[in-house]
DNA sequence: AACGTTACTTTATGGCGTAAGGAGATGCAA
DNA sequence: TTGCATCTCCTTACGCCATAAAGTAACGTT
C-alpha cells in the first residue's frame, strides 16, 4: 500500500485541523496524550534540531513513548507537519494599525514573517503547493490581503505582489537560516570557513579576478561580520540586504499603484 | 565519527570542482567510471526522481555498480550534489545583448532561471548559505553582476536588488514545482485535491466568507486552469503572477535608480 | 614471480516511517 | 459478575537511506 505525502483521509486530517475533537466516553484505557500535546512536543523538537532532526520516535521519546504510540492520534507524520504548521501561524499577528498606512504595514509584516521563519526554520520546508487550510493558514491569509487591499490595486496584481513579499521574505529567511546551520552542524563558522577555501580558490583559479570581474565588484562596500553573532538578525549588519530589497519592492508598489491611478 | 553535511576534505572538493585530475598510469584495475560519468547519472536520476529520489544506489545501478564503488570516485554524496549543481548551472546563459538594457536583461534572466529551475528541481533544494564556489556558479553571477552594473547602482544597492531578483524566481519556481510533484506523487490533480477539500472546508468552517473577507475577495478574477498541461510554464495561465511580479521589481529598481540621480 | 596499489563487492551499523499483531486496561450489556 | 468490544500502547519487522570496514581480484612496477 502507498501512503501519499503527508495526507491521510481528508476528512480525518481536516477535522483534527480544525479541532473537532471525538467524544470522550468510550471503553477502553484513559487516552495518556492527545493530539494538542503532540503538537507542542513535535514543535519543540523540530525547533531545536530542525526538520530533519523531526522523527515520530525523537517526538515519542519526549513524550516518554513510542514512535507507534503516536499513530493512535495523528495518521501520518505529513498530517503531523501540517497540524504543526498552522499551530504556529498562530504567533503571526492578526492586525496592523491603518494608520501605518500601506508601507509600513507591509514592512512591519514582512519584519514579522522574518522573525518567525527565523524562530522556526523548519516552516520553510513545508510545502506551499497544496496550503495546509488550517485556520491560521487562511488568517494570515486574510491579514496579508487586507494591507495589500489599502493600495486600491485590484486581485491579480496584488496576488503577484503578494507573491513578490512572501517570496522574498522566505528567501531571506531561508539563507540565513540555512548560514546558521550550517555553522552549527559543521562547527565551523563562516568566517573560517571562507578562510580555509579562499587560498584554495586561488591556487586552483589563479585568473579569479581578470575571469569574473564583475563578480569580483559586486564584493565591493561590504558590512564588516556583525561583533556579536547573538543579536537578533534585523539588528545585525546582515539584515542590510533585506532592508535594501524591501525598500526595492515598496517603491515597485507605489510605482504600480502610481500606474494604475494615472493610465 | 561524524562526517558533515557534504564536505569532505575541502582541497579534494576544489580539485574535483575544478577539474584537477590526478595522473591515470597507476597500478591495479582500469576505472570503469569517472567523475564525469557519475555527476551526469546522478544528474539523470536527480531529474526525473527529484532529490529525495537520488541514492548513491539508484546513481549506482544506473551506472552497473553498487552504491559503494562511487566512494572510489566522490568523497561523499554532498560533494557529489555539489558536482551536479555547478555542472548544471554551466547550461545557464553568460551573456545577455548589451542592446536589451537592464530592463530587458533582467527579464530574460529571470526566465532563463525559471526554466532552469523547473527542468532540474532539485536545484532548489541546494542549500544557498555556503557556495559552490565552482567555475559554473562564479560564472552565473558574474553574469548577474554585469547585467546590474548597467543600471549605475552601487554595490550594496545592487546586492539588495540581486537578492530580490534571486528569491523571487526561486520562490516561484518552487512553488510550481511543488506543484507538480505533488501531483506526481499523491496522483491527485489540483483541481481533483481542491474538489475533494472544499465541501469539507465549508462543513467544519461555515462562517469561512465572514470570518476571512479579505482573504476570499483575493481570489477574484482568477485565470481558468490551463487547457493543456504539456505548455511550458512561460506560457500557461500560471505565469500571470510571475510576469505580475517580475513588473513590480522592475519598476522598484527604476524608481531607486531614479531616487540615486536625484539624490 | 612477488608486491603494492587500485576498483569494486559484500556485509554490517544505526537511522527512518509505518504495517502488523499482541498485551492489558476499561466501559457496558447480559 | 462475567464476557466482550474497544481502546492505548508496545514489540517486532520490512525496506529504505549513507557509509564504515574488510575482502577479492585486477593491474603496473620491480
Amino acid at each position: 500500500m502507498v501512503v501519499y505525502a503527508g495526507q491521510g483521509d481528508p476528512r480525518r486530517s481536516m477535522d483534527l485541523m480544525w479541532g473537532n475533537r471525538v467524544s470522550n466516553l468510550r471503553p477502553g484505557p484513559k487516552p495518556g496524550l492527545s493530539v494538542d500535546v503532540i503538537i507542542d512536543a513535535a514543535i519543540g523538537v523540530a525547533d531545536v534540531e530542525g526538520m530533519t532532526g523531526l522523527s515520530m520516535r525523537a517526538v515519542g521519546e519526549r513524550l516518554g513513548r513510542t514512535a507507534m504510540a503516536l499513530y493512535t492520534y495523528v495518521p501520518t507524520k505529513g498530517d503531523l507537519v501540517d497540524l504543526m504548521y498552522d499551530r504556529v501561524l498562530g504567533e503571526l499577528p492578526t492586525h496592523y494599525e491603518p494608520r501605518l498606512g500601506w508601507r509600513g504595514s507591509v514592512t512591519s509584516w514582512a519584519e514579522d514573517h522574518l522573525e518567525f521563519h527565523l524562530r522556526h526554520p523548519w516552516t520553510l520546508q513545508v510545502s506551499q503547493a497544496r496550503p495546509v487550510l488550517g485556520p491560521n493558514e487562511f488568517a494570515t491569509l486574510d491579514t496579508a490581503s487586507g494591507i495589500l487591499h489599502e493600495t486600491g490595486l485590484r486581485p491579480p496584481v496584488l496576488r503577484g505582489i503578494l507573491g513578490v513579499v512572501l517570496h522574498f521574505v522566505r528567501g531571506a529567511a531561508r539563507t540565513e537560516s540555512e548560514a546558521r546551520s550550517a555553522e552549527e552542524e559543521t562547527g565551523v563558522s563562516d568566517e573560517d570557513w571562507w578562510h580555509s577555501r579562499s587560498p584554495l580558490l586561488v591556487e586552483v583559479a589563479p585568473d579569479f579576478a581578470a575571469r569574473f570581474p564583475m563578480a569580483v565588484r559586486m564584493e565591493q562596500d561590504k558590512p564588516a561580520p556583525p561583533e556579536d553573532p547573538e543579536k537578533p538578525y534585523l539588528e545585525s549588519a546582515m539584515a542590510e540586504s533585506f532592508a535594501m530589497g524591501l525598500g526595492v519592492i515598496l517603491d515597485g508598489i507605489e510605482a504600480t499603484i502610481e500606474k494604475a491611478r494615472v493610465g
